[in-house]
DNA sequence: TCTATATAGTTCACTTTTAAACTAATTTCA
DNA sequence: TGAAATTAGTTTAAAAGTGAACTATATAGA
């Protein structure tokens, strides 16, 4: 199970990659989670988007002056709170969306057309309780990355 | 979708690497995949091990450069190819599956107990199909890294 | 209030993973 | 056959990801 996760994790990874070469953006795929955490909600700390992504905070710091040396994002002070920063889409970021989701969902048309709708809502179902679960036992085992 | 399983994936590699260091195993938690191979199939060549496990043959060469100077595993010549090494378990590499399936089923233990047997069997099913159709996309567009 | 502790983010050193160039053996096919 | 192309594995340099120490701000408790 968690063999098959990694194998198509890095499947994906490099689907993107390749993608994204072709259309001339230049920061690495794993940025993409960074961009969609965004998209979803805009104006986030980089804390939360650790959180979010399963990454340390030295991590995200480097994705995001990836994504800030390609013009997607831009960090603001918080006015909150002075020690954090908020991370908010350029317009080329936002733009970015359309390209990057086209791309994804063209890489899943396959999928969704050999596989019943009800399998893959049972699918997403399991895995989502299988991370809730991972992420529980994590934190209450005092493991977890910040 | 493919977020969800990056995110699996790197909660357990956290998981599993937490357990490793309580085991006294002094090898990285991505080396598991190989030894996982070698479990169901011992005198394998580096090559098919980077194809099933969607690495580089760079990454599977430093990968069993750790396995190796754990004791886990050693490289005989290929009689057949001597161009080509086969990657054969030690005794230890043997005797590690124990730990490191009991870990990794502890793990899965509450999935298991909290999910029914009928929708995780879809879930693999499923993850299988898209696993290979991944493959088949990758292989097709000549971007297989080897 | 004011010290002690906690938190958000940065930086630096180190590990893991990869790409690219290289060596040596094997196939291919004229 | 034997030169050209391919293939398996190694090596080196670079990228990506992380842990630990550090800075600056915020919060909690005496």
């Amino acid at each position: 199970m968690g063999f098959l996760t990694n194998r198509i994790g890095r499947l994906l990874a490099n689907h993107m990659s390749c993608i994204m070469d072709s259309e001339d953006i230049h920061f690495p795929s794993s940025c993409i989670g960074v961009l969609a955490d965004l998209w979803a909600k805009d104006g986030v700390n980089q804390k939360d988007l650790g959180i979010s992504l399963i990454k340390t905070k030295s991590s995200i710091n480097k994705m995001l002056a990836a994504l800030e040396a390609d013009g997607m994002i831009t960090k603001e002070d918080d006015p909150s709170d002075k020690r954090g920063k908020l991370i908010f889409l350029t317009t080329k970021g936002r733009k970015t969306q359309n390209v990057i989701v086209e791309a994804s969902n063209c890489c899943d048309q396959q999928l969704l057309e050999n596989i019943s709708t009800q399998d893959l809502e049972t699918t997403k179902r399991v895995l989502g309780q299988y991370y809730e679960m991972l992420l529980q036992q994590a934190s209450t085992s005092e493991n977890y990355k910040s």
